[in-house]
DNA sequence: ATTAAACGGTAATATTTTTTACCATTTATT
DNA sequence: AATAAATGGTAAAAAATATTACCGTTTAAT
């Protein structure tokens, strides 16, 4: 039996905490949909009460949890330094950083969860993907203009360059992750994967190359 | 008032196709979990009964749905001749192709919630798969080995170019089309896009190439 | 000390949804 | 013609679930 009463001072999030930990697993493993609030309540030893007064609900306690795992995704990316260098080495090392951040089995089932939720929490898509991607984006974009004006990349819009090499390293095993088809890949792979697709983005797979 | 009673003779999978209808297009717009049968069965005007003995249940109705739409997104992917012709032109012409089947609200959609439910459906979510984007991935990979005798393409493991080019299609768009933060493109969008990415594929982005 | 706030636990309520049952009707089968 | 099969419609039964209410407890606030 967990202790009951109202919390001491200091220890007043501790519920909202063990809740949304609670939910978060829960929701990972058996997604939106499948999960009730009952069993939420007795995974965290939290009162259906509790719920109500901090979340309001399902929707507001899947909204939670969806805005507390949009940060730590995207700050990883987001690492100082990680796009310093020489440019093939600055695009393989966000690569690398990139791809494990996409692959980790709890990021695949959170965005597979809000993919799939997305009809019914629009607000929530969209804060994900402004927090999350978005900002990714604008980030990778920066450095294609940047290393454009020193010469080293053709003159393309640098924000189509940013989308095509996000959307290269995404590939097309990340459907399979998302269907569940695919295991998790490790550090290794990740490597190999990241030095191949930015060196074939990077130069294409044309033998013959016609002058620009 | 629909007539009832026993179906005539060839016309006994009428309801079926009704069921299969009025399911997609509910499932469409609002997603698996958010429909009820008893919304079906109204909208197609088909007893709960009819659903029970055609399907089984809510998992069965999803699973036949699911299978009705693999095929046709896979089929005009697949005409022949795309793939034929100078490569740069014929990969172009696979990509609008491309771009178009996978950027069309219901494709969107479907795909949309079998990530969502791929948890509970782990078979379905295979199915669809090796069906669709599967048979796909086969045959551009044939494409690239073709040519790759030929001379054109660098000698890279054919498997990774597929790959990798569904990848540079789908790109990061996809995410925001899934995310409902995008709307649908027209043709003409697309037909610029398929260039752009052919173009980006083949020859990379960078301004100095090293000799191979 | 007393009161009020917040909690965990249980349970009751209300709503939704799945599943099953029943009836009249239409057609196939015999 | 009689029977069986399959249907649409309604509704009842059953199950699950979201939501609310209540109780005893612990702590903060006064």
């Amino acid at each position: 039996m967990i202790k009951c009463g109202r919390p001491r001072k200091g220890e007043e999030s501790q519920s909202r905490d063990r809740l949304l930990d609670s939910t978060l697993r829960l929701f990972l493993e058996h997604g939106y949909g499948s999960v009730s609030l009952e069993t939420v309540a007795k995974d965290a030893h939290v009162s259906m009460r509790t719920i109500y007064n901090q979340f309001g609900g399902k929707a507001g306690l899947f909204g939670a949890v969806i805005k507390r795992c949009s940060d730590p995704f995207v700050t990883v990316l987001l690492e100082d330094g990680t796009l310093e260098g020489q440019p093939e080495d600055a695009l393989a090392a966000f690569a690398s950083q990139f791809l494990y951040g996409i692959t980790r089995p709890d990021a695949v089932r959170i965005r597979a969860i809000l993919i799939g939720e997305s009809l019914k929490f629009p607000d929530l898509a969209m804060q994900f993907y402004e927090q999350g991607p978005q900002r990714t984006l604008d980030h990778l974009r920066q450095f294609f203009a940047r290393h454009q004006r020193l010469g080293y990349f053709a003159i393309m819009d640098p924000h189509f360059l940013a989308e095509q090499f996000l959307g290269a390293l995404r590939g097309e095993r990340i459907l399979r992750l998302q269907l569940g088809l695919e295991s998790t890949p490790d550090e290794a792979q990740i490597n190999t994967w990241a030095r191949q697709i930015t060196t074939l983005f990077l130069q294409g797979c044309l033998t013959v190359r016609r002058e620009k």
